[in-house]
RNA sequence: GCUCCCUUCGUCUAGAGGCCCAGGACAUAGCCCUCUCAAGGCUGUAACACGGGUUCGAAUCCCGUAGGGAGCGCCA
């Protein structure tokens, strides 16, 4: 769906979202899963969706990150109007760039004495912390730097120490917002410290770098992760000292592993990237995610056009999903199932042998595909299929054995008489033993495939080179 | 420690005082179909964390308890 097949309405402004990554790692499913939201939450509306780049950390952010975060959020089917790669008159996209902004909205609030330079060491801020951790306190800022004279600042700057700019944090006061997922909130300035939003070397720290270019991109919709809502008072009083709009925020609860703490490497692969690597298809992580910590109606899956028609806010949950790879692989079935064929033969090209005839191949995945979950699934088939004669299977044993040698002989010709067709060859068998049903089908799957289960077995016969049926039947005769 | 968020079947969830001895989907069990598996059809098992209130009536409102999570960073 294109942002404009469905229009705002008119006096409304249009909806504006945005996902920010920042660029210090890979992405992860609880991102990719905001990432989504956000998307589907402006396409449901017809407005836009943005994708910003918080490298403002200069030590941690990595430009391969964020070609491998694009990559994979398009992986994933989400695109961007605006954003790194995508410029507007309202970028640039990335926050290194935007120094420029920082410095004057810098500025406007120093203007109005609501920050202050704290010559504090970050060792010295450490030790403070732990003193209060240790006296039952909550770690905030002390407030050394907050009430010193012009003179003793001018002492320290003289003594070159460098300064972070804090925001001095009215004491006394009551921030109160709506959440548009979790409702009204309310939270008491007291228990806010005077937070750091310039850093010594000068650059954005993140609650102010955010909030100000949420403003100055005019993102009406801010949904993010719920680790950010008790930080949300402080990019408030930011934005209201800056006289900007703050955008509607929204948190969604965290993704959590399946004993219900915090997902990690040791639940579950993490990672986009190892998704896709394992073969797991764009649209079934994406189904999955739209309906973790998100309900709908709609049964099967859908498309990411169709879950844009479909979301709605005020379906977005308030208590932690817990991921299951189990449910992941439930739409990953569904998505295998409906693969295009040039999507399914691109899926498992990988696995097959080069130099495939077309038809053969085709004739191949067409037989497997209602089989297999995950590439991997498919792989022991191509052995089967391509390879030499299977080995039977312990279980299988004994039902070759059973069928006797006229069984075979008879498979055997009418293999040869009549190529890898499977009804021809369960008629001569039929008519040479009387066996019908499992009696007849299962010593055929046995000797072609070597497994008592797989695969339906005309399709899979229609699949294997000429020949090799009638050689494997004949083995037995 | 302080502040904040959360708690309905195994999982994702519906539910905004009577429509709920709680509905759906997936998972799971059984049956049907069937050469096996898968698909499909049918049937079933399965939950309001706990304790107090308020009310004629509570999954829904209030208080508390327990458990989980987040924040309190010159990380985002």
């Amino acid at each position: 769906m294109s942002a404009s097949a469905i229009s705002a309405p008119s006096g409304e402004p249009q909806r504006v979202t945005r996902f920010a990554p920042s660029p210090t790692g890979e992405l992860h499913l609880g991102n990719a899963r905001t990432a989504l939201f956000n998307l589907l939450l402006a396409r449901n509306a017809g407005g836009r969706f943005l994708l910003r780049i918080e490298d403002t950390d200069a030590e941690r952010s990595l430009d391969s990150y964020t070609t491998a975060l694009m990559a994979d959020l398009r992986w994933l089917g989400i695109d961007w109007d605006a954003g790194p790669d995508r410029e507007d008159e309202r970028g640039p996209y990335r926050q290194s760039q935007r120094g420029t902004l920082y410095a004057q909205q810098f500025a406007v609030l120093e203007r109005q004495d609501v920050l202050y330079p704290c010559f504090c060491s970050p060792p010295e801020l450490e030790l403070s912390r732990r003193a209060q951790l240790s006296a039952g306190k909550p770690p905030r800022y002390a407030g050394t730097c907050r009430d010193l004279t012009p003179a003793e600042r001018a002492r320290r700057q003289a003594q070159g120490l460098a300064a972070t700019l804090r925001f001095r944090v009215p004491r006394g006061e009551r921030v109160t917002f709506v959440d548009f997922v979790h409702g009204p909130q309310s939270f008491l300035t007291d228990d806010i410290g005077d937070f750091v939003v310039r850093r010594a070397d000068g650059s954005a720290a993140f609650f102010f770098s955010n909030a100000v270019d949420d403003a100055f991109m005019g993102v009406t919709q801010a949904l993010r992760g719920e680790d950010h809502l008790t930080n949300t008072p402080r990019q408030l009083l930011i934005l209201a000292a800056l006289g900007l709009a703050a955008p509607a925020y929204g948190h969604v609860s965290l993704i959590v592993g399946a004993d219900g703490t915090p997902l990690s490497k040791r639940h579950a692969a993490v990672s986009l990237r190892e998704y896709r690597e394992r073969g797991y298809q764009p649209l079934a992580l994406a189904n999955h995610l739209f309906r973790l910590g998100h309900s709908t109606p709609l049964h099967g899956l859908l498309t990411l056009a169709e879950m844009a028609r479909a979301f709605d806010a005020a379906h977005l949950g308030r208590a932690p999903s817990r991921f299951e790879e189990q449910q992941l692989g439930v739409w990953q079935k569904e998505a295998v199932h409906h693969l295009s064929a040039d999507a399914a033969r691109a899926w498992l090209a990988p696995l097959l042998p080069v130099g495939l005839d077309e038809r053969v191949t085709d004739a191949f995945i067409a037989a497997l595909l209602p089989n297999v979950v995950l590439p991997e699934d498919a792989r022991p088939w191509v052995d089967i299929v391509f390879g030499g004669p299977p080995a039977l299977e312990p279980a299988v044993e004994e039902v070759v054995r059973n069928a006797g040698a006229g069984y075979f002989s008879a498979a055997a010709a009418a293999a040869a008489r009549s190529g890898n067709d499977l009804s021809a060859i369960a008629d001569a068998v039929r008519a040479a033993t009387g066996r019908q049903g499992a009696a007849l089908y299962m010593p055929l799957r046995a000797a072609l495939t070597g497994r008592a289960h797989g695969p339906e077995l005309a399709p899979l016969l229609r699949a294997m080179p000429a020949g090799k049926a009638r050689e494997r039947l004949a083995r037995f005769a």
